[in-house]
RNA sequence: CGCGGGAUGGAGCAGUUGGUAGCUCGUCGGGCUCAUAACCCGAAGGUCGUAGGUUCAAGUCCUUCUCCCGCAACCA
């Protein structure tokens, strides 16, 4: 019988640069996913790769004096590298600037022109000339071109246009007949209300104002933008051509499941099934959309010091103890968090203490007490049933907890069973045994059901810590290692010889390294700070006094400030102008609270022009300097300056 | 009232269709010595965010409120 087909794959990354280790972590999951099917029998794809087109990339190459070949395959080299130490068993990888992906997506772009699903109109938006590029109104910085803050004009861009309008309703009522199409449920709603049941607009699927992508056949001085590019390669990669599929394509679409961040959920959901279904292809089986690993409560950023990359954890606890921490801390319904603290604590006791340990110790015992031959088990007690019992259901937890992606407890079922194992050890008391010749047989016995549940465990194992296991089966000796060796207790060779007892996970002193982490993330961030300061603001275009003076800068002062509702942003400021008083809404909200600012004396902009935000009137603007991080902090004048001082 | 998710012993989490509240870590006490000062046992610690309601019975269903988070909107 031929076995089924499994396709699943992972993201593709925006080869603009070097991934972090949440960035890592869908690679991981989608990893162990794939090495599980595998094991169950499935004849697996695991696809990934790069997304290497778009203006970012052509920007950042120009930056480096490279070309953006040059630059995409650095850092796909990267990417494959960072694959590589982490043990990923992809079996295909895919970048966007392959030749066979590029030509596949002209002919896709063309099939879509031509039956009518994309269309040629206009792009309006606001135009900055010398930048080339288009911006949207709330892009814009003071009215301006947030580039290079020059004046913008209304200009209208020829692009193409994917129908999204057509398909709505189609999609809306696949998503609603199809409730696992969309996992988990919470974002099939976010879905559903936030974009499609309020409408969709048509999709701009080209540009004109950057090169380096691929050009539409037809109209060559237009290039594919991100989307049908991008999406494609799911497809491309295995095959697809409309004028004629693979063998290889045929067998795996529809794939199985699409494992993406919550982030790109939108245009998975949307844009993905929309594209397929005008091409005539059935919908992959499930979309999965999984959290974030931040840095404590942090997102990792540069500036902060704290990204850690995949090496970083590798060179410290290696692959294992990596792909472990990546995969066991994962909450099912919101973000996780790494921190070094917890980092040590799971290495240490999960896997050096419960599970490294029991494996040393049960090969020290068989080297010691029977010359590391492993003896049959034929003097069977009650006392071992519980152990067994537990043996063999835990392949089938984990099986079942696998397929509903819950990977942390998929991860603790295996050491729920190591536990046991260690409990074991104490109720027969092994070193008691061997003290009396009588019980030989027994203690033979005993060390039987330990090799052998190292051996459950080994396999059970594979798909988390793949390394591991092979070390495991090494150890006792076995070739005994498939998912179906765990139907019944015993496949283990009896009369063969274990390997020399070696810890398979080290200990790790966790103040010693929390204190060289944290001078390493000053380093890091400290370099950071090094490295912007070049990135400085271009200075803005010269302008006359004149020009300076039609800008009224005055003191005011903070009457009472509250937060606007409805908005995370916004703060509504009551100020004393020595004019009157006039009401300010300002975006401070994330960084001050408005007791911070009440009694306060701000310099605002005066005569700017009246609206409204979020329903609330702002007359004026408050000033505020930019910090490197993305904050604002607002600039305090002196306290004993009059309300309504003019400032020049 | 824009949409959705969450609030469970010190920390991090699990609790399927309502029926004595669990797991890991940490803490305290004890045991063991095969082992990586590892392992095993026991104990303390929760009125399951708030206020109501349905029910013989609610962490689990309904309603109110408070606070977090995601998405959307919004940084004049």
């Amino acid at each position: 019988m031929p076995k089924t087909p499994y396709y699943i794959t992972t993201a593709i990354a925006y080869a603009s640069k070097k991934p972090h280790i949440g960035n890592t972590y869908e690679v991981v999951f989608t990893d162990a996913v794939a090495r599980f099917k595998r094991m169950l029998g499935y004849d697996v794809f695991f696809l990934t790769g790069t997304d290497e087109h778009g203006l970012k990339i052509e920007e950042l190459a120009k930056s480096e004096g490279i070309s953006p070949k040059q630059h995409v395959d650095k850092v796909a080299d990267e990417i494959k590298g960072i694959c590589k130490i982490m043990n990923i068993s992809y079996d295909g990888f895919i970048r966007t600037t392959d030749e066979q992906h590029e030509k596949v997506v002209q002919k896709i772009f063309t099939k879509l022109y031509e039956q009518g699903d994309i269309y040629k109109g206009s792009y309006e938006g606001l135009y900055c000339t010398p930048c080339e590029s288009f911006w949207s109104a709330s892009q814009l910085k003071d009215g301006k071109c947030p580039d290079c803050g020059r004046e913008v004009t209304k200009a209208n861009e020829e692009a193409y246009f994917l129908k999204l309008s057509k398909y709505q309703k189609w999609l809306e009522d696949y998503i609603e007949e199809h409730p696992d199409f969309i996992v988990p449920e919470s974002r099939k709603k976010e879905m559903l209300n936030n974009f499609i049941k309020p409408g969709l607009q048509d999709l701009c699927v080209s540009r004109t104002t950057f090169t380096w992508s691929i050009p539409v056949t037809f109209d060559p001085k237009h290039v594919i933008y991100v989307w049908i590019d991008a999406l494609s390669n799911y497809i491309t990669a295995m095959g697809y051509d409309p004028d004629g599929s693979s063998e290889q394509f045929e067998k795996y679409w529809p794939c199985d499941c699409h494992v993406i961040g919550k982030d790109i959920m939108r245009f998975h959901s949307i844009y993905w099934p929309i594209m397929l279904h005008a091409l005539g292809l059935p919908m992959p089986k499930q979309l999965f959309g999984h959290n974030w690993i931040l840095f404590g409560e942090d997102k990792m950023s540069k500036s902060k010091g704290n990204v850690i990359y995949a090496n970083d954890v590798v060179d410290a606890f290696g692959v294992d103890g990596a792909r472990y921490y990546l995969l066991s801390e994962m909450p099912l319904n919101s973000d996780g968090s790494i921190t070094y603290e917890s980092l040590i604590e799971k290495y240490n006791t999960d896997l050096a203490n419960t599970l490294g340990n029991l494996v040393n110790r049960t090969v020290a015992m068989t080297k010691k007490y029977f010359g590391g031959k492993i003896m049959p088990n034929n003097c069977k007690e009650s006392i071992d049933d519980e152990l067994v019992q537990k043996a063999l259901e835990t392949p089938k937890i984990v099986e079942k907890l696998m397929n509903e992606y819950r990977m942390a407890d998929a991860t603790d079922a295996v050491m729920s069973l190591a536990r046991r194992a260690n409990k074991y050890i104490d109720e027969t008391a092994p070193w008691v045994l061997a003290k009396d010749e009588a019980s030989k047989d027994r203690l033979g016995a005993v060390l039987y059901n330990l090799l052998e549940t190292i051996r459950f465990l080994g396999v059970v194992l594979t798909p988390f810590m793949p390394e591991t296991a092979e070390k495991i089966f090494a150890e006792i000796g076995t070739k005994q290692t498939s998912w179906d060796s765990l139907e019944s207790f015993g496949a283990l060779e009896a009369g063969s010889e274990v390997g020399e007892p070696v810890p398979l996970f080290a200990r790790i002193d966790p103040e010693k390294f929390i204190e060289e982490a944290n001078a390493k993330m000053a380093a890091q961030a400290k370099a950071a700070e090094a490295e912007q300061q070049p990135e400085a603001e271009p200075q803005l275009p010269e302008i006359t006094i004149d020009d300076f003076f039609k800008c009224d800068l005055r003191v005011a002062k903070v009457v009472s400030c509250e937060k606007v509702k409805k908005s995370k942003k916004l703060l509504c400021l009551q100020l004393d102008d020595g004019m009157g008083g006039r009401q300010v809404v300002s975006g401070i909200a994330q960084w001050y609270a408005p007791d911070d600012l009440v009694g306060k004396k701000v310099v605002i902009v005066a005569n700017l022009k009246p609206v409204t935000l979020c329903g609330v009137e702002s007359n004026g603007m408050i000033c505020a300097a930019d910090t490197p991080d993305g904050g604002a902090r607002v600039i305090f004048p002196d306290s004993d300056l009059p309300c309504g001082s003019k400032i020049h």
